[in-house]
RNA sequence: AGCGGGGUAGGGGAGCCUGGUUACCCCGCAGGGCUCAUAACCCUGAGGUCGGUGGUUCAAAUCCACCCCCCGCUACCA
């Protein structure tokens, strides 16, 4: 089976936060790698979304180029997810002149298929900055409640959503000047044309169902057309004749680079006609990893733009969103510091901590609460207490009790010992069936189990004791409890790629793949021999209180020597 | 206001769609066991009117109605 995995596109502006992390790309990791596990064929590419408004005026801010800022934290953003473990197959940008082309020729599609229409606006438009403002970057006096300064988009203190045009007394938030309105002509995308096509598509994909209840609103309360294009110089030109000087909106940029990034993706492998066997290719199936601000844009949007191009291309088959992460109840916040940031995380735990803690909360069905008492409650009770001590008692055993060698054959097993190798089968089909719906929280869940009952076999059966009186019998409780660890590292392998290959290195599992696992493969016969090699601890404990100081320390360093991000 | 999500032992979660044996898991608490392993692991126990009220049903945490509380979104933030 052929697999596209793609997860939001994070915005170039910053490093992303732990919520970013879980919403999208960790998740799609998982999923990437499950795949790859079962032996699909999977690609699976993200990249930084790098235009808009934002990115301009902060580089403008720091006295660079919006370009040049923005692909220096590309380069970051790129080493930090591969220091993280994500397995991309190509991580690009918006800036990649693929994108930029394969956007220019879409639209010209979108465009001759008569999906694309112009209108006349009224926007903010700054003498002093020479620039038309986005809502954000316009504020006033709240015509409702009076309140000043309420934002362009929305008034902070009532609440109430805004149209930037309805402010009294508006002001550039850039320069404080006033601002004037504008005429400027915008492209729009029509999409009540596709209402049919879209509410059509929602019925018949197998999406989720936070995401098909959600569309379906959308849908009926009635599509509206999209604008298409901006007044700002950062961005991919508009390609529409009469367009000269307007660039297309991030939003409906950023989203073709689900297919944009496959082309490069096999550009640069050099067989540049093979995406067509994944985006056109029916039998190929695609992925979107999001947060649930997001699904509109992948459920509607996306696979409107897709069908108004005329081209067979395959629609979203599976799109996963979570809720949101908080941090200690709150919102996640850059200009409050309320979080972690995925390059701080990483100078305090290695990544797979990380990977673990938030792949087992990640908010499925609710918005979740991350803190650091859970935090140390997900790796030490869990990830250390039950998954790393199982590993190292069982391949400690092996060398007490085995002498370091395991040479005992499947068929030497007696029945009830046959049994609970079959619970454990039956329990790694369960996980497989949870990480193929993307229900990763259950996957976690019952790989704990998985080891409880693993540690539980081990306790009742007392294979230290068997060693004196029955050394048969105690190989065969060693055989099973081997059997399990092989099934819990290919188990963890989505979630804690490291974690999971050191198991397999010192338990010397697929040595006949070269150490790499597979998804079917949790027999232990090919792997007899078992001699364990550098048997240590694979994980050690964490104190909550001392990390959280450490990354005080960091900030505080941070702030000193160089200006806030 | 509208829409979406949530309210389950002291804390954190699953179960609800596809009603049905003693409501499950993790932490914490109280006893006990084991001593292979990482002050680890295993067992037993205490602790719940499953947000409220009413309804459907032989049977409701689960379905329906109304109400209360929390969170998010509402299309130009990306």
């Amino acid at each position: 089976m052929k697999w596209i995995v793609t997860s939001a596109w994070p915005y170039a502006s910053d490093v992303p936060h732990l919520g970013n992390l879980i919403g999208s790309i960790l998740s799609a990791d998982a999923f990437a790698r499950y795949h790859r596990l079962v032996g699909d064929e999977v690609v699976f590419v993200s990249g930084s979304d790098e235009h808009g408004t934002p990115i301009e005026v902060e580089a403008v801010r720091r006295g660079v180029s919006p370009k040049d800022f923005a692909s220096a934290n590309h380069k970051r953003i790129s080493e930090l997810f591969k220091a993280w473990g994500i397995s991309f197959d190509n991580y690009t940008e918006t800036e990649s002149p693929t994108h930029i082309e394969f956007v220019r020729d879409h639209y010209m599609k979108v465009y001759r298929n008569g999906y694309v229409f112009t209108q006349v606006e009224r926007v903010h438009y700054c003498p002093r900055d020479k620039r038309f403002l986005p809502d954000r970057f316009v504020e006033g006096t709240c015509p409702h409640c009076g309140f000043r300064p309420a934002r362009g988009d929305q008034c902070d203190n009532c609440g109430r959503p805004l149209d930037s045009v309805e402010l009294i007394e508006p002001y550039c938030v850039l320069c404080g000047g006033k601002t004037e309105l504008r005429e400027t002509t915008q492209w729009f995308f029509d999409l009540p044309k596709l209402s049919d096509y879209i509410m059509d598509y929602l019925e018949r994909a197998e999406l989720s169902e936070n995401v098909v209840n959600f569309s379906r609103s959308w849908v009926r309360a009635g599509l509206r057309p999209r604008s298409l294009t901006r007044d700002s110089e950062w961005g991919i030109k508009a390609p529409f004749p009469g367009a000269e000087g307007k660039t297309i909106y991030v939003w409906m940029e950023a989203v073709l680079g689900y297919v944009s990034a496959i082309i490069e993706y096999f550009r640069v492998q050099g067989r540049p006609q093979e995406w067509r066997d994944y985006w056109l290719n029916p039998e190929a199936k695609t992925s979107f990893f999001i947060g649930k601000d997001n699904i509109p844009f992948h459920s509607i949007i996306f696979p409107a733009l897709l069908k108004a191009s005329g081209e067979n291309y395959n629609e979203p088959n599976l799109i996963s969103s979570t809720e949101f992460l908080t941090f200690e109840g709150q919102k996640f916040s850059k200009s409050r510091r309320i979080g972690i940031w995925i390059d701080e995380a990483l100078e305090l735990l290695p990544a797979d901590y990380w990977r673990y803690a938030l792949i087992s909360m990640r908010p499925e069905t609710g918005d979740v609460d991350f803190g650091w008492g859970v935090l140390e409650e997900k790796i030490n009770a869990e990830l250390n207490d039950a998954i790393g001590n199982f590993a190292n008692r069982t391949l400690i055993g092996v060398q007490r009790f085995a002498e370091g060698r395991f040479e005992l054959s499947r068929a030497e097993l007696s029945p009830k010992y046959a049994q609970s190798l079959e619970a454990i089968l039956r329990r790694h089909r369960d996980i497989g069936e949870c990480y193929a719906k993307a229900e990763f929280r259950s996957s976690c869940r019952l790989i704990l189990e998985q080891a409880t009952e693993a540690n539980r076999f081990l306790s009742v059966e007392e294979p230290w004791r068997l060693a004196r009186t029955d050394r048969r019998r105690s190989l065969e409780v060693l055989y099973v409890a081997l059997n399990a660890l092989k099934a819990l590292a290919v188990e963890l392998e989505p979630i804690t790629p490291r974690l999971a290959d050191e198991i397999i290195a010192q338990a010397g599992f697929f040595r006949k793949r070269g150490g790499k696992p597979l998804w079917d493969d949790v027999s232990i016969e090919d792997d007899l021999p078992i001699e364990p090699k550098n048997v240590a601890p694979i994980v050690r404990k964490i104190s909550a209180v001392e990390l959280k100081a450490k990354l005080e320390e960091l900030r505080t360093r941070k702030t000193q020597g160089k200006p806030p991000r």
